[in-house]
RNA sequence: UGGGGUGUAGCCAAGUGGUAAGGCACCGGAUUUUGAUUCCGGCAUUCCCAGGUUCGAAUCCUGGCACCCCAGCCA
């Protein structure tokens, strides 16, 4: 982690040193993290948990977890605890704060009563079609709905009547009586609750009304005794609704909303329609698939918390479009891992080497260091034989200039075994290398020639006698485009990467790797960081590479 | 063309009238039994544009331009 970078100062931490300043909060400053729990939390998710309690933990305040389920339609208990796992995974702790805004439901009932005994609120008759097209547009004004003048005494009794369950869904709203004229849309009597005869993941059958987003939210935190109620950007127009709901009701405290913008990230989607769209159409294994965007995604695929909660705070908190590039989170992944991951050996993609001066009956091992720059890791033994496998992209029969692995006539070094040079290249039917074969410098043994030639290259291998077969997933980007746009109607295999994931069935481990427990990580020498995934098992291992090595060599290739 | 926002390097981002932090990326170079890590060095005479105020402007004023959000009984 970045401890040695000072907190960047966004300025929410400074409109919040500035409201303790002035000693606006004597009692200290609340926030909260309100998920909808229709769906799993992802990394744009990840940037408000971290804003809310990282800003309450700084400030010595609290932060509720609160699910703001207000849409029985639409939510599951499957995703609550999906929710409350990811929020401890990135390491931060409710404690006695965990709330619901249904929890709330009668309060707010109460206070729809008080509204509309003020004559701030009527039960609309219209239509859904009815009260869209009266809304009015962009530019201009919307029209009076018809039952805009009942008594308070007849709203009072029809919103009653709603409560019991004596309309149809659909049939009536209650709608907030602001102003139909308004330049801004969200005050032209929007509505604040509807009918909906479903059962609710927490209140069961007990209402058949729920109130709306707008009238929930800031009356949830008032109850909480939030005192910064942060959300992204797009609610910026709802603040001035946000506001008068506080200032017609009797709220028991007075919360401030403050926006910022949220985070996009290229080539990846946090529209929780699209990720549930991957879900149901099976494009991805689950909500958990290590090529999602969700923090169960990211965990599968061996994202440490601690990398994405650094990644929270190198992007910042600002109101600018944020389009984050994935180097950013990919290097905050290996900055995680390399100080602490053990190191071993892994063939993906096997060639064959026989080692023609090498005794066809015998072994030994070596011994491997765990972390070339922490020794407390300890090391470990590596079995050496005749035969072996090398990964076929560090051989190649006709080399171009930079190039120093294996080729013919050429010497390497095999990693804390020997110095063995090409002699000869063996071709299959179709003239592809089929095996290679070298000798070994037996004055070499542990890589280094004791009369002090260099040998510039030095590649990983297995033996292929002791090796294991593994299943091992190496992933790109799900999108083709760094900035994908969908539509209900796109065929989403057209937007779709169809490298996004790349199974090896037989990729070979070194023995020391075949007991590894579902959740280890490793760094696979040359080749980046794996992670065992949950389904591994000892007769099929199973890593995903969570992310890959820096590669000059990719780019000095490519170039 | 109504309302609300935002413009600092390829991507993030500090900067709050005193002469452009930092991270990622990129480009060198050193060390290296991972083409990794680490280390050193480079990378905005200029802050969307044009005027103005000022000894002095990314910061203040005026006028443009570009982009984002809002017309769910979703959140």
């Amino acid at each position: 982690m970045n401890e040695n970078h000072a907190a960047p100062s966004h300025f929410i931490r400074q409109l919040i040193q500035a409201d303790l300043d002035a000693n606006r909060h004597p009692q200290g400053i609340t926030t909260r993290f309100p998920p909808e729990p229709n769906g799993y939390l992802h990394i744009g998710h990840a940037k408000s948990i971290c804003l809310n309690f990282g800003i309450a933990r700084e400030f010595s305040g609290r932060c509720f977890l609160r699910f703001d389920d207000t849409n029985p339609d639409r939510e599951s208990p499957e995703f609550v605890s999906a929710i409350k796992q990811d929020v401890q995974w990135l390491g931060f702790d409710w404690e006695d704060r965990l709330r619901h805004a249904s929890d709330y439901f009668e309060q707010l009932y109460g206070f729809a009563v008080e509204l509309i005994k003020a004559g701030h609120a009527f039960v609309c008759d219209l239509s859904a079609e009815e009260i869209r097209t009266t809304r009015g547009t962009l530019t201009t004004p919307g029209s009076n709905s018809p039952f805009r003048d009942r008594s308070a005494e007849e709203n009072l009794d029809l919103f009653s009547r709603m409560r019991d369950g004596e309309f149809a869904e659909g049939s009536r709203v209650l709608r907030a009586k602001i102003d139909m004229s308004s330049p801004n849309i969200h005050l032209r009597d929007p509505a604040l609750y509807r009918i909906r005869y479903q059962t609710h993941h927490n209140t069961g059958d007990q209402w058949c009304i729920y109130p709306m987003y707008d009238f929930t939210h800031p009356l949830s935190d008032a109850i909480e005794g939030v005192t910064h109620s942060l959300c992204t950007l797009e609610f910026e127009d709802n603040r001035a609704l946000y506001d008068w709901v506080l200032e017609h009701v009797s709220a028991p405290a007075r919360p401030y909303q403050t926006e910022f913008s949220r985070l996009s990230l290229e080539y990846t989607v946090v529209s929780k329609r699209l990720l549930t769209a991957l879900v149901s159409q099976q494009v991805v294994s689950g909500w958990d698939d290590p090529r999602m965007p969700t923090l169960s995604g990211m965990r599968r695929r061996g994202f440490p918390p601690e990398a994405i909660v650094d990644f929270c705070g190198r992007i910042g908190v600002t109101r600018n479009q944020q389009n984050v590039e994935l180097s950013v989170l990919e290097n905050c992944v290996r900055e995680a891992l390399d100080p602490s991951v053990p190191r071993a050996f892994s063939v993906l993609r096997p060639l064959k080497v026989v080692i023609e001066n090498y005794p066809d009956d015998q072994e030994e091992h070596f011994v491997a260091q765990n972390h070339p720059n922490d020794a407390s890791l300890g090391e470990r033994h590596v079995p050496f034989c005749r035969e072996l496998f090398i990964e076929q992209d560090d051989f190649m029969e006709n080399p171009p200039g930079k190039f120093f692995r294996l080729a013919p006539g050429r010497e390497v070094r095999l990693r804390y075994a020997y110095l063995v040079t090409c002699t000869d290249v063996i071709h299959d039917e179709n003239g592809n290398v089929a095996e290679v074969r070298c000798t070994y410098d037996p004055e070499t043994r542990g890589g280094n020639a004791p009369d002090g030639r260099k040998v510039k290259g030095t590649i990983h291998w297995v033996s292929a006698k002791h090796a294991q077969d593994a299943t091992v997933r190496l992933y790109e980007p799900l999108f083709n485009d760094p900035e994908p746009k969908f539509s209900s109607e796109d065929n989403l295999a057209d937007i779709l990467n169809p490298n996004s994931c790349v199974t090896i069935e037989q990729a070979k481990i070194e023995p020391s790797l075949v007991s590894a427990k579902p959740g280890a990580c490793f760094q696979f020498e040359r080749l980046g960081y794996f992670c065992v995934d949950p389904t591994s098992t000892e007769v099929t291992p199973v890593f995903n590479r969570a992310v890959s090595l820096r590669d000059t060599w990719q780019r000095v290739k490519n170039q």
